[in-house]
DNA sequence: GTCCCGCCCCCCCAATTCTGGGGGGCTGTC
DNA sequence: GACAGCCCCCCAGAATTGGGGGGGCGGGAC
C-alpha cells in the first residue's frame, strides 16, 4: 500500500503544532501528486468573520490556526479580502456531500449564481484551477474541507483518480489531529455522570421541563432537579442550558 | 487493491432497494473478515424521514428502513426493547470522533455510567463483543454509524487492522446510497434566523443568562429575551433549552 | 416619492420554572 | 461501615415563558 500515507498518519499522533502539520501535509500531498492545498473550516458563514490564517512557514508555536494553506498568497489575500468564504461554491458543495468531488463537477453545474461563477473564474486566473474538495463533516455539526490543487489538468486527473481514497484518509486524520491540538479539547476533563443524571440531561435537551422529565422517568420533579443540579455541578457550569450544551458537545448525551 | 470493495461501490450507484444493499453489504463485510454489522442513525439527517426497522431478509421492496442489521435478532430485540439507543456508548463515541474506533477503546474508558457499561456487557453476553464503530457524520447534521462485529477477538483485530480504511470507504458510500433511496420529505425546513437571534442563542449556549447576554451585546435584557422568544418560536420549540440544542444540532450556531 | 416589511430595540405583566442551598432515607457494593 | 447511586422534600430569590405594547431604520416594491 502507500507507505507515505501511513507514515504521515502515524506521525500525526505525536504532532505538536499545526505549523508542523501544515509542512508535513504539504510534503505528503506532493508525493500523492498534488501541488498545493488548503484546509479550512466552513461552518458557519453566519455570524463569524474569518479571523487569522497562517500560511505555511510562518512561526506557529502551539497556537491553533483556523487555516492551513499553501495556495498562492495572492489568491488567498484576494479570497479573504472579498469574503469569498460565503460565496465559494466548493464550500456549498462540501455542505451537501460526503465524498470528495473534483471542481469540474462544480463548474459544470448550471445553477451557479454569477458570484459563485466569478469565484471559480478568478481562482483560475490565479492559477487555482484543477483541484478537488474533500468534505470533512465533523462532530458537533462542524464542516471543514481539504482542497487539493494541481497546476495542470491531466496531472490532477491522474492524481485524483489514483488517490481519492487516500485523500479521505489523510483529510480525516489531519482533521482529528488538528482538533486534538485545539485548546478546547486539550483541557477537557471527562466527568463521571450517573445514569439518572444522563437521563435527566437527555430529556432536558429534548426540551422537557423538570416536571415533564419526572413524568417520563416516573420520578418526582424534585428528584429531576436534584439530578440536574448534580450534573450541572459535575460538568462545571452554572446553568442548565450550559450543562446540556456541554453534555452534547462532549458526547455525554445525544440530542 | 481490493476488488471486492470497488465492485460493491460501483454496484451501489444502481442499487434499487435498501434490502439489496443490506444483503450485498453483508457479503462484502464478510469478505473483509467481519461476521455481522449494523448500520443505524443516531440522529436522522434533517429533512429525511426514516421510518421503520427491518432486519435483513424480510421482504423489503422500496421501503426505507431505519436500520440495516445482521446482528443476532435476540440482541436487536433486547436493544430496541430497552431503548439502548440513548445509552449505547458506541454512539456517544461516534458523536465525538471522526475516525473508526474499536469497541475496546470504549470499554476502556473510565467515565462510563453503569447503564452504559451494562449495554456493553449485555452485548457481549449476546455474542456481540469484538467490534468497531465507523462514525458517519453526514451533511444536514446527521449522525449515523456502521458497526462491524466478529465472533472472535483475534479475527476482529486482524480484520480491523487490515480493513479499517476500507470500512470508511464502504460506510460513506453505503450511507450516500442509503440516503439517496430515502424519501426527501417536503425538503428540510431551514428557518431564517436574524443575526441578533443567532447572537443571543450563541451566548445562551455558552451559559450566559439573558442579562449577561445583554451586557455582552450592549442591549437590554428585555431585548435579549425578545430575540430569544422569536428564535425559539422560529425553531419550533417551546423552551430555550430546546432551542439552543436544536440551533447547535442543526448548525445555526457553533457551541 | 411613499409604503410596507423585516430587523432591531425597548418596555410591561402574570404565571411558571429554575437556582442553589438545606434536610432526609433506601438500596446496593466494596 | 463507608460510599455511591438514587429518591424525596422544603424554601427564597432569580430567571424564563408567553402574551401584550411601542418606535426607529433601511431596502425593495409600487
Amino acid at each position: 500500500m502507500n507507505g507515505a500515507v501511513e507514515t504521515y498518519v502515524e506521525w500525526l499522533a505525536g504532532a505538536a503544532s499545526t505549523g508542523e502539520i501544515a509542512r508535513r501535509l504539504q510534503e505528503l500531498l506532493q508525493q500523492l501528486g498534488f501541488d498545493r492545498y488548503s484546509y479550512s473550516h466552513a461552518r458557519p458563514p453566519l455570524g463569524k468573520k474569518i479571523r487569522s490564517f497562517v500560511p505555511l512557514g510562518s512561526p506557529s508555536g502551539n497556537h491553533v490556526h483556523e487555516f492551513l494553506v499553501t495556495l498562492p498568497d495572492a489568491w488567498v489575500d484576494h479570497y479573504l479580502a472579498h469574503d469569498y468564504g460565503d460565496l465559494d461554491p466548493t464550500f456549498s458543495g462540501a455542505m451537501t456531500r460526503v465524498l470528495p468531488f473534483p471542481w469540474r463537477d462544480v463548474a459544470g453545474r448550471n445553477d451557479l449564481t454569477n458570484g459563485q461563477r466569478r469565484v471559480l473564474d478568478e481562482a483560475r486566473d490565479f492559477g487555482v484551477a484543477h483541484g478537488a474538495t474533500v468534505p470533512i463533516h465533523g462532530p458537533d455539526s462542524g464542516l471543514s474541507a481539504l482542497n487539493v490543487v494541481c497546476h495542470s489538468g491531466p496531472q490532477f486527473e491522474e492524481a485524483f483518480r489514483r488517490g481519492y481514497r487516500d485523500l479521505i484518509w489523510v483529510a480525516m486524520n489531519t482533521h482529528e489531529a488538528f482538533l486534538s491540538l485545539s485548546e478546547d479539547t486539550a483541557g477537557r476533563i471527562r466527568v463521571r455522570l450517573t445514569d439518572r443524571e444522563r437521563d435527566c440531561l437527555l430529556w432536558t435537551a429534548r426540551g422537557k421541563t423538570a416536571w415533564e422529565v419526572g413524568q417520563i422517568l416516573t420520578i418526582s420533579e424534585e428528584t429531576v432537579l436534584f439530578h440536574l443540579k448534580n450534573a450541572t455541578r459535575k460538568i462545571g457550569v452554572f446553568s442548565k442550558h450550559h450543562a446540556v450544551v456541554k453534555a452534547i458537545v462532549q458526547g455525554y448525551i445525544l440530542p
